[in-house]
DNA sequence: TTGCCGTTTAACAAAAATGTTAAACATTAT
DNA sequence: ATAATGTTTAACATTTTTGTTAAACGGCAA
């Protein structure tokens, strides 16, 4: 049998996903990313069969994506600190290429009322338990452990999906709006960290 | 002239304010709104003509409400440290009502691209003054003040933004929740502040 | 009452978005 | 070459969402 396979699947998924995650273009109509992509939108159809199809795919390897990174940060043999460090730069470098996507995932779960598995809230619980024995040991300063992850991943994440809002405001341009992220990291740390 | 003004214009604009911003419903259409609302879609055609008339209102609304927040705590005239701590307060206060709000604020800028009036970004520029002499003083820790800025409305608007995933991963309700938001404005102000 | 006028409704119309089909196209194996 | 098969396209159909119209309703003033 002949597997002809264009990429054309791949670059209609990969074009969602540039539209949704990295332009925050959550609007986008099955249109809109055929045009984006170059293609005649029944292609769409040909390959997902719906739009609805299509985009759930997209949402689920959002999933996975984020859920792979976060586990490889989380459930690495680095001591503490270095782990943190590690998931910031991880998390950080992928929120740069995609900064909506986070946000597409959180919005997603609001509408369509899904769970989250009781394997992933047991990597956090691990994780917490980490925190608080980092606070024991008086690494880190003592606060609810749950305040203290909600504090990193906003300080992550929140200067992303802001991007276009920041820009604006501080009359910054691409190049220098990369530079503050990529000093972030740094800061960051030493903010959590102390 | 008979001005009966039943009420239904504003609870029409309430309704879609409460679906966007508090319930994060950003995909609701008119009809949805309509049903929420408990009127007649045609009424959301009577009062605003068009949805996109609709949606403009309460998209301007949103920005003015905002606007007015943020200028009364940036333009009060206490000092730097209570200016902070008012500011935690009232904007806390509000993401808790409106958790969504100032996605849809920034999302709609990144869909529409409208600038930011210059009058604002003076605001900031004098606030960004006001934190440099702070640091100056070595009341704060010295750094970027945009980053100084990103951090405190990142610490701020995160969490709330992230509410529907918070209370699923840590298994707690909407009280716990809101005991936790109301242990932030401290936490954060310690944070920020030091 | 009666007519006015703002409000509300239902039925209809138009537009936008999505889905389906059949045929054209292109590559590979035979 | 040509049959087979995966890919792409255009035309059409359906569904969803939005917009319009005319008529019904209801309070109030003349």
């Amino acid at each position: 049998m002949a597997q002809r396979d264009t990429g054309t699947e791949q670059l209609i998924k990969d074009t969602a996903k540039r539209m949704f995650f990295s332009e925050g273009k959550l609007h986008a109509t099955t249109q809109d990313i055929a045009d984006a992509a170059g293609v005649n939108r029944t292609l769409l159809n040909y390959y997902f069969r719906s739009r609805d199809i299509l985009f759930e795919q997209v949402a689920t390897e959002a999933r996975a994506e984020m859920s792979a990174e976060l586990d490889f940060a989380f459930s690495s043999e680095l001591e503490f600190k270095e782990k943190v460090e590690q998931l910031i730069n991880v998390f950080m470098d992928q929120a740069m290429k995609f900064p909506y996507r986070e946000m597409y995932v959180v919005t997603e779960l609001n509408r369509t009322e899904k769970v989250v598995p009781e394997e992933k809230k047991n990597k956090i619980r691990q994780f917490l338990k980490e925190i608080n024995a980092e606070m024991e040991k008086g690494k880190i300063k003592k606060m609810d452990p749950r305040q203290f992850l909600m504090n990193l991943f906003a300080l992550m994440a929140y200067p992303l999906i802001t991007n276009c809002l920041n820009k604006s405001l501080y009359s910054i341009n691409d190049a220098e709006y990369h530079k503050l992220m990529k000093d972030r990291k740094k800061l960051i740390f030493e903010m959590i960290y102390q």
